[in-house]
RNA sequence: GGGCGAUUAGCUCAGCUGGAAGAGCGUCCGCCUUACAAGCGGAAGGUCACUGGUUCGAGCCCAGUAUCGCCCA
């Protein structure tokens, strides 16, 4: 037992505990009577890093997890990756490139066994790195997006929602990203305002004259279709119905009229590029106008209708070209600054090209429909709850999700073309068979959709698809489907948590969670994002190893409180290790005094007796603030109880009892540190562990039984006891401070006033805790007063002491007191606050005005009697 | 344009249903007091962004303003 060491050293102890844990995983038993409590980890990229997120996600994750586990709840903390398609084939393809190898020498089959690969060998590293976090899933459980169960999940999904009439193929404008040559969905494009222009461009009418139209993208004047102009636009009456022509070009293309015009901007006719644009599509579907294309794939123009002197320019040197060619022509009547809201691929940043293209849709507006029935009745609840509104609005704004990538690493979409285009899905009745195997089809060359589904068409799937689905009848399904509670950042409300509602709702006709528990971003210092670009982030293995996983979770869970963002600040890390550091030294003091005969039983002590109570009250409130989210809060508890309370006062006032070998006291001394330990079990799983098995327990601490509240072990005599026992300390200190007397040095106390048989029944505490020695008649000469309520403390003034210092303190407290006593008066001498206020605060304040009464009456004595 | 969050001690942040403002770090003074200097004892430090309102009573509730940040269009 002596060996533990003067400082907390985590290294040795989170590793060991890591190993067991990895190795003894908390495996979840579905067939337990036990309620169940299910968390399914959002998965983190199978070939990322951890970052910060991840940290702070899985330490508030598995402080739930062990919270409940010790509640007594069959618990599944589900683990897994995510493919994370766009990523990872990135990194992949990064790496090839470095060989000077591309995804196309290779071919299709060729790379995605390179990506495997990439995967076996860098998959588990994350998992890894979780695990050094101390996280307690059940590893034995341990799922992948793109494992051949979930595969079988996605498959199904996308069979039935096809059959169902929900899942099309069709062409539409799509948000092409032509860096990643692939579609995004319309939460993977941010907008960001840039400085761009606004060009008015001078179209000739046929009949002479000209319409002036304003566009922002004059390089795509060639895929023009229509000028439209709004019906009611008086200014373009006599031109509606004429035809114009595109400059540079011999096309002429009619003016028509349509509602969506805007008819404030620019000038108020625009130009229809319907192929380039979501509202000219529109617009071009209403009107029935061809929808050619002059922008390929890699963003340069091409095309029949482009003049061969701009084809094959990018996109945005064409713009340049187009320009210069249009003032030449003289067609461009003005150029003015005008900010642009560009759409960015949220992952390369690069412009995304609003493009015409045949994809994969979702039609979610049913679906979308039903989850929002069931927020309105409540039975998904959010945390924090003004979340609920952002939820709900998002689903009712909802467009058609554009669900295919042109990626290969991923789910290919199951569905097969023939030579004239026919789609060909599986049938729901046998999703597994393939068309190109189904006999009535043996006749035709089908030919499969190349594309890939979007990451988050599977990850809609994760509280279910891990759990067994669509295997209905699996155990673990059964038992922990509906999860308890999701747990992620509020950043992937949309993408995800939205998603799984109408995913869980459509296929298990269950909400997938009853709770979502959402959380704040980790920010840098400076309160800005972390990213990879900026390079601000913070690798939290560099934390763990400086302070250790507990210190970093400390941090963690100490700062997740309402939601809120977070910004990094190291102080908070080093509170933990200095708190875990406090514990530990805690520690080895019981350890210390654990020698000899201990007896179990009643505490009866005063120490001990306030102790035990005011471990039932936070007991009490750690419970609660757990049971509510409220890690921070339950945080905060454990820290100052453990800190201030059990620490600072306890272990002081117990040295005594225990240097007389009390077998009570040693056994509660033992018995309210297991408690400890307990309750902070979930927030620093690995230092507890260890130190309760140092006290000697064969269990581990992850599996005993979280501490209930004994009511009659509040003692709320000894409580108020042992208050005064500590003011009464606290002014001696303040005392022998301000007399300047060492610390070292014993004085000699007298003590009087009715509370006097607190301090003289309990003299060796007091004695003890402030190092002085209680005299038995009142000292005569010089002496320095100081007055508690019910009680005067004297000190014979011996030392060196400043009189006049000592009065000007004493005079300032006076005044405080007396300015407090004014206002006490003021307020008790209001009829309406009598009258009104609850009677238990208006005896609160009576009580007060009393007691500052003596006070100022004792202390004006006492200052009479000074003389210097 | 719509919505949300923040504004409390020098810094980073708590503050539950309204009932005399808190923590950690930092600062100042004193300590190797036999668990802990990553510590112990003591102290200083706040017009709770601003303006009104409700209330006996407002950091907290209501209305508005300002600044910063985020989301959606």
């Amino acid at each position: 037992m002596w060996e533990l060491a003067k400082q907390y050293d985590p290294s040795t102890v989170e590793v060991k505990w890591t190993k067991r844990w990895a190795q003894e995983p908390f495996v979840a038993d579905p067939s337990s009577s036990k309620e169940p409590f299910c968390i399914v980890i959002p998965p983190p990229n199978v070939t990322g890093n951890l970052h910060l997120g991840h940290a702070f996600d899985n330490a508030i994750i598995d402080t739930l997890i062990r919270f409940k586990r010790m509640q007594g709840y069959e618990t599944l903390f589900q683990p897994g990756t995510d493919h994370a398609g766009i990523s990872t084939q990135v990194q992949v393809e990064r790496s090839l490139q470095e060989q000077g190898r591309s995804k196309h020498d290779l071919g299709r089959r060729t790379f995605l066994k390179e990506m495997w690969a990439w995967k076996e060998k860098y998959g588990g590293i994350i998992l890894e790195q979780l695990q050094r976090l101390g996280i307690s899933a059940d590893w034995s459980r341990t799922r992948f997006t793109m494992d051949e169960g979930l595969s079988r999940a996605v498959r199904k999904q996308f069979v039935e929602l096809y059959h169902r009439g929900f899942v099309y193929r069709g062409e539409r404008i799509v948000n092409w990203d032509p860096s990643s040559q692939t579609t995004l969905s319309d939460l993977e494009v941010d907008r960001e305002e840039r400085p761009g222009h606004l060009y008015t461009l001078a179209y000739q009418l046929e009949q002479g004259g000209h319409i002036a139209i304003a566009t922002v993208r004059p390089e795509t004047i060639f895929a023009d279709q229509a000028i439209a102009v709004h019906p009611d636009d008086e200014r373009y009456r006599s031109s509606v119905g004429k035809r114009a022509r595109i400059p540079l070009t011999d096309r002429w293309i009619p003016v028509i009229t349509d509602e969506a015009v805007d008819r404030e901007f620019g000038t108020g006719a625009l130009k229809i590029t319907p192929a380039h644009d979501p509202l000219d599509f529109e617009i071009g579907e209403r009107h029935q106008l061809e929808r050619p294309s002059v922008i390929d794939l890699d963003a340069r123009l091409f095309g029949e209708l482009v003049p061969t002197s701009y084809r094959g320019l990018d996109r945005f040197e064409a713009r340049e070209a187009v320009v210069t060619a249009l003032k030449a022509e003289a067609s461009l009547l003005e150029v003015r600054d005008h900010t642009v809201a560009l759409g960015l691929s949220q992952r390369t940043k690069e412009p995304v090209e609003p493009m015409l293209s045949l994809q994969w849709f979702y039609n979610t507006d049913a679906i979308a429909g039903r989850v929002l029935d069931v927020l309105d009745r409540g039975e998904i609840e959010l945390f924090p709850q003004r979340y609920a509104k952002v939820n709900r609005d998002w689903l009712s704004n909802l467009r058609h999700w554009n669900i295919s990538r042109q990626l290969w690493w991923g789910h290919q979409i199951p569905a097969w073309y023939d030579e004239e285009g026919r789609v060909f899905v599986p049938e729901p009745e046998n999703p597994e068979l393939d068309p190109p195997d189904d006999p009535r089809y043996r006749d035709l060359k089908l030919v499969q959709d190349e594309d890939v589904f979007d990451t988050w068409f599977s990850s809609n799937l994760w509280p279910f698809s891990t759990l067994g689905w669509p295997d209905t009848d699996d155990p673990f399904y059964k038992k922990f489907y509906p999860t308890s509670v999701l747990v992620t950042g509020y950043d992937i409300l949309f993408f995800w948590v939205a998603r799984m509602e109408m995913a869980g709702l459509e296929f298990t006709g269950e909400r997938p969670f009853d709770h979502v528990l959402l959380h704040g971003l980790v920010l840098d210092a400076e309160g800005q994002k972390m990213s990879k670009s900026k390079g601000n982030g913070i690798d939290p293995l560099d934390v763990i190893s400086e302070y250790g996983a507990d210190a970093l979770r400390f941090a963690t869970t100490y700062a997740s409180t309402g939601g809120q963002d977070v910004r990094w600040d190291s102080r908070r890390v080093e509170m933990g290790r200095n708190f875990n550091n406090k514990l530990w030294n805690a520690a080895r003091f019981v350890l210390m005094n654990l020698v000899g005969e201990m007896e179990s039983g009643l505490p009866e002590t005063l120490a001990d007796r306030w102790m035990m109570s005011a471990l039932q009250r936070a007991i009490n409130d750690i419970t609660t603030h757990l049971e509510a989210y409220d890690l921070g809060l339950a945080n905060r508890r454990i820290y100052d109880f453990v800190w201030s309370e059990f620490c600072d006062w306890y272990l002081e006032a117990v040295k005594p009892a225990l240097r007389m070998e009390n077998p009570r006291t040693r056994y509660l001394l033992k018995d309210g540190f297991t408690s400890i330990l307990a309750l902070l079990h979930p927030l620093i799983p690995f230092i507890s562990s260890e130190l309760y098995q140092a006290l000697g327990y064969e269990e581990q601490l992850a599996t005993a039984t979280w501490p209930m509240v004994d009511e009659e072990l509040i003692d709320e005599v000894a409580e108020q006891q042992f208050e005064i026992l500590k003011e009464a300390v606290v002014t001696v200190r303040n005392l022998r401070s301000e007399a300047n007397l060492a610390p070292s040095r014993k004085i000699g106390i007298y003590v009087e006033g009715p509370s006097e048989a607190v301090i003289q029944e309990n003299r060796s505490v007091f004695e003890s805790l402030a190092r002085a020695e209680l005299l038995p008649a009142s000292p005569t000469g010089a002496i320095l007063s100081q007055h508690l309520p019910e009680l005067e403390i004297r000190l014979p003034l011996e030392g060196l002491i400043d009189v006049e210092e000592w009065r000007a303190r004493q005079q300032k407290r006076l005044r405080d007191l007396e300015s407090n006593r004014m206002r006490s008066e003021k307020k008790l001498a209001n009829d309406k606050f009598v009258l009104n206020a609850p009677p238990e605060v208006v005896e609160e304040e009576r009580r007060r005005l009393g007691e500052i009464e003596d006070l100022i009456s004792a202390i004006e004595n006492s200052l009479a009697h000074l003389h210097g």
